[in-house]
DNA sequence: AATGAATGAGTGTTCATTCAT
DNA sequence: GATGAATGAACACTCATTCAT
């Protein structure tokens, strides 16, 4: 087969799972999880039932793949936070605040995995590759604040690790909640941790 | 209609009902979430499945009044544990590990609410009844933990939440990772703890 | 469990299975072998398509005690006349008759199995047993003959294999050919078996 | 139109066809009639699926052209046999044994159309036409056998056909049993058939 | 003529719920 | 009150067929 041809079916092919993707998320996001039938699927991407399995084997297959660029798509996002050159103390509230309003947009992100029974379908390696990336990102801040001396020195890791413990743990809580917004909660994460940083400010 | 009738009445209900939640429960450590059928719990009570109807109006409501009780007996074990009287220190530390080991056996207690559908169940002020609860035993072991001179000063009420979040946040990410020990991360959060604490032990 | 009820449930049992089993041969016979669907078949049993699998696990479990009840039904269709007390040639001649007889009404009974491709689901052994039921029924009119001095001396065992061969063979012949009777074929086995076996009449 | 272009273009449709014939085939030989999809035959013919329906209109009509061209296959063969010049007894011996080796590789040769459901599409004549072909076969051998004194003399018009209907017999059995020689029971035929043609070889 | 992605009617199966006994 | 067989809506998935390229 000619490259070009090649090529171009790769393309239609990631057209097409990018908006099977992005219907399943509108799904998520109308009709919650109960909602998130082939069928429906298939309506909100404009395409016939029969359609989405050219692209994945079965539903499973489907979600897993919707789960895991809707967990890219928030790492790349805090990622993306952590790079920026700024000073430690704005990028840790910048992280908090975009990582929030991005999970108020996608607020299953972190579960819909859990929550679609997919958990025994991620290798072991990748999941771990997941928290890795999220601390890490925590991390560099820490360091970056304690070189540029607005945080005191102590075990980032650790406190890292903590962080990204607290933040998800308010997604959870807020989820529970069913509130609107985590603005106090996420104030309240933000305090205690200065407090932690010693960052006076 | 007698009393003595009356009363009698309520008490085989509450026996039957005893029996559908502890029934539910083991379905659901053995079979998990997707086990959870009206025919499997109703076999595992040892009652037929119409019975199931006499107690419950339908799924929900039993899954619902599953639910609430399993919360419960967590806020309890953690209540129990606020209450001791030990070192403040002592009983952060017990708080954690029990309430670990609590949820390594029951490890959905907090998000089987969410993964059944049954968020909007739940009155708005129940929920944040459970959070605040869960939130007060900390905090009351933090002030405990001030007055004993090994905590620092500072906002209790900020810190027991932050503490919470984490909490949660660390049973998330173990349920994500299926890592079966949560002992590194929960060690994390009290090193953590104790320096902002500054608990110097 | 009291032994009643016990009995009682099984005769309802047997009742429920019987229906099933008349209407899956009503559609069988009504819209063949394609139209056997579980919905056709709970449709003409009167009955809703969950109760068939109260009976059944699922289709194939079905279509197979079917198959094994048309089967057996055949079988003791001629071994009841190879027990009659009547002279072999005449019980020869009878079983043929009322073997396409039988067949007329039932056309599918050798074959059902195969084209349902159910032929890996009975053990071999009941396989063999069924030919050799069928064959010894054969047999045993020879060897009756013989005694009888109607038939001359010959190897039995064989001629009785051939002979249902031959059956067989007219039954698939005729299903191949679509052809309403079989008297012809079935004639022209008479008369060559009734020559081989050297019977005058 | 020139003749040349139609000719060219009727053996590329040939060609075409056998390719479908053959993958057809080793389909079905392959992963039974639950694996003939057309998917399947495409895959293994090296042509896309749309191709099929530029040969064939439908499933069916492809199904019953390889049914067809798998059943004179069968049938050339035993003609072959019945033509060669050998002693009656022994083509009569080649015939079984060459039958069966080709429906031990085709064991599907006459059931097919009926397996498929085509039963209603083969014109009575033509059905008709290969059970006369089949049988003529056996019975020229029969015939050749009395002229050379070999068999005794008989209605060779029955015993032909009775022949036939034994090996078909005999076929089904075999499939039934899933045996995997008929060995056995062709020889008992045999057997029996040299002692009804008075064959004292 | 060849392609193969798109189609969608059709099927087996599940399971919460009902109700006659 | 207890029972559990009956119910049937709902769903994932298949595959022959079409048609734009």
């Amino acid at each position: 087969m000619n490259s070009f041809a090649k090529k171009q079916r790769q393309v239609k092919e990631e057209a097409a799972k990018d908006a099977i993707y992005e219907a399943s998320v509108e799904v998520l996001l109308e009709h919650g999880i109960d909602g998130l039938k082939m069928q429906e699927i298939a309506n909100k991407a404009g395409i016939a039932i029969g359609t989405l399995y050219n692209y994945f084997d079965n539903r499973e297959s489907l979600l897993y793949y919707v789960d895991c660029r809707l967990r890219n798509s928030g790492l790349n996002h805090i990622e993306e936070i952590a790079e920026k050159s700024a000073p430690a103390d704005e990028k840790l509230n910048d992280l908090v605040v975009e990582f929030f309003t991005f999970c108020d947009k996608h607020h299953i992100v972190f579960s819909l995995a859990d929550k679609l029974g997919l958990r025994d379908r991620m290798p072991k390696d990748e999941k771990t590759d997941v928290f890795e990336r999220a601390a890490a990102c925590i991390r560099k801040i820490f360091d970056e604040g304690i070189s540029q001396k607005l945080f005191r020195e102590h075990d980032t890791n650790k406190s890292a690790k903590v962080f990204f413990f607290a933040i998800i743990g308010i997604l959870e809580t807020k989820r529970f909640l069913n509130s609107e917004s985590s603005v106090g909660f996420s104030q309240d994460l933000l305090d205690v941790m200065n407090t932690y940083l010693g960052n006076e400010k």
